[in-house]
DNA sequence: TCTGGGGTCCTAGGACCC
DNA sequence: TCTGGGGTCCTAGGACCC
């Protein structure tokens, strides 16, 4: 709690759809759905065109095909949403090394550990007060000349507050709660505005005849204690009274690192199941590598067909990174759980993550095993299948470039065609022309920087098939935004 | 309408130890 | 022989966030 307005929160506007009508002129003051593509896919960002329609964030997309058929539902490029999060974030830290990501598109900086800390420290109330308003414009103003994007900032003298100010200042806008003001803004707001109260929380207050903010200061700690546990409660109260004191804190490690998968039809048998399960345990332990961390705790999800979820894990003696290790404890794992009825997401993960590996004979020995096991199948899987020739998945929104015609996105496919639009960030919209979905003349492309001439690292512009040149080669769905 | 994927934090019970 | 209380670790589940 301070008595400047030196916490601020950014948060960019409809961030995924955003990038990509900044990406792909034709979408322009279009409806752009970004999301799972899938028959059970979800939304990650709409839009505010699509908005209108009301579709949002986590609702199904079958469900915002109906609502807003005329949308242009794309897959994510995260590779693309990282670079421009990483414009915006360089951004913000020239503004203060106390910067704290919450996500690509969103984050805390704290203004008085950075150059104008000490020109705040000594200004009186209302030199203050202009001084990070007008930072805070210039901020934004920034953002936009540097991505073309536009992003919410609000100020105040907490995380809480400036959070909520944010949110109050979408879209595209600046707010500023003054130190003081605290109970009055939240006073009146819906309990769900407070962080951290979801539908269940919500239930519970409204059972209680607690309806607002207000309500929840009234009532006190000790009764939001008894409906709420005691850290949810101490905590809602706290916030519920404008209390707020953690600090603004940089980047921290990672906790835990999983992969999870939705299959389009529920799994019925265990042979898939376990097969499955490899596929998410190589994923996995390759993201912790490339991250450079091992974990002691395998965990094992899965959510069955009537949507019920639960979980498996095994800890290790000690932090492994190894495939075999974590494949055979998640598999052990699969095999103890009840699929009656069919699964629908399997996922793997790993916690109790420590920055090393310790040289693990336990691993040799189970690698050992393993591959004595693979050799004795070896001779009955001889001379099986020969190898099917893979064939290209084009996702809609996907970077694609043309031998001929050069750079452009993926509009559609199906029925051996695929359809790209070849436009550029910086050319108006440009023509949609229909190939064959094996055409060689078409391959896989990069993302394209925002603006004409950026260089967005990945310098050698590798093959963008090889999951290698990125630190997550399997950022095929969505995160959510928004 | 029928529910993604990646995370964080909290609670609670049982085992085990002192 | 019976009865404690507290701390830590593990496991499972749930709420929440973006």
């Amino acid at each position: 709690m301070r008595s400047l307005p030196s916490i601020l929160h950014l948060d960019m506007d409809a961030f995924f759809a955003a990038v990509e009508q900044a990406a792909k002129p034709s979408l322009r003051g279009k409806p752009v759905i970004v999301g799972g593509i899938g028959v059970r896919g979800v939304v990650s960002t709409a839009s505010y065109e699509a908005r209108k329609f009301g579709v949002h964030s986590a609702m199904p997309t079958a469900q915002a095909r109906r609502l807003c058929p005329n949308a242009a539902f794309l897959a994510g490029r995260f590779e693309a949403y990282r670079q421009v999060s990483e414009i915006v974030m360089s951004l913000l830290r020239e503004l203060s090394p106390l910067v704290q990501p919450l996500s690509l598109d969103e984050a805390f900086i704290d203004l008085e550990a950075g150059p104008y800390g000490p020109v705040l420290a000594e200004a009186d109330h209302e030199t203050g007060e202009r001084l990070v308003l007008a930072l805070a414009e210039d901020l934004r103003a920034d953002i936009q000349r540097r991505t073309g994007l536009t992003g919410s900032v609000g100020a105040a003298g907490s995380k809480l507050m400036a959070k909520i100010a944010s949110e109050q200042a979408k879209p595209d806008g600046l707010v500023l709660v003054e130190p003081g003001q605290e109970r009055a803004v939240l006073g009146p707001m819906p309990v769900r505005a407070l962080p951290g109260i979801g539908p269940a929380t919500e239930q519970v207050l409204r059972r209680a005849g607690l309806n607002t903010v207000a309500d929840l200061a009234a009532a006190g700690e000790v009764e939001l204690v008894q409906l709420l546990g005691r850290a949810h409660g101490i905590g809602v109260h706290q916030m519920s009274i404008g209390l707020d004191d953690r600090p603004v804190v940089a980047d921290q490690d990672a906790k835990s690192v999983s992969v999870e998968d939705t299959f389009e039809v529920d799994l019925a048998d265990r042979e898939r199941v376990l097969r499955e399960v490899e596929v998410l345990a190589a994923r996995c332990v390759r993201r912790l590598r490339a991250a450079g961390r091992s974990g002691r705790t395998v965990v094992l999800k899965v959510r069955r067909f009537d949507f019920s979820t639960l979980t498996r894990s095994e800890t290790l003696r000690g932090p492994t990174d190894d495939e075999t290790v974590i494949t055979e404890t998640a598999r052990r794992l699969a095999s103890q759980v009840d699929i009656t009825g069919g699964v629908r997401l399997l996922g793997v993960g790993v916690s109790q993550l420590a920055d090393y590996t310790q040289e693990d004979l336990f691993a040799q020995a189970v690698r050992e095993e393993a591959a004595a096991e693979h050799e004795a199948e070896e001779g009955e899987a001889a001379g099986e299948e020969p190898e099917a020739p893979v064939l290209r998945r084009w996702l809609p929104g996907q970077d694609v470039r043309h031998t001929e015609y050069g750079p452009g996105w993926v509009q559609g496919s199906g029925v051996g065609r695929v359809t790209v639009r070849f436009e550029m960030p910086w050319s108006e919209p440009g023509r949609v022309r229909t190939f064959a979905v094996d055409d060689p003349a078409l391959e896989p492309a990069r993302p394209l920087p925002l603006r004409e001439g950026e260089d967005w690292g990945g310098g050698d512009q590798g093959d963008p098939a090889d999951p290698g040149d990125s630190a997550d080669g399997d950022s095929a769905d969505s995160a959510q935004e928004g």
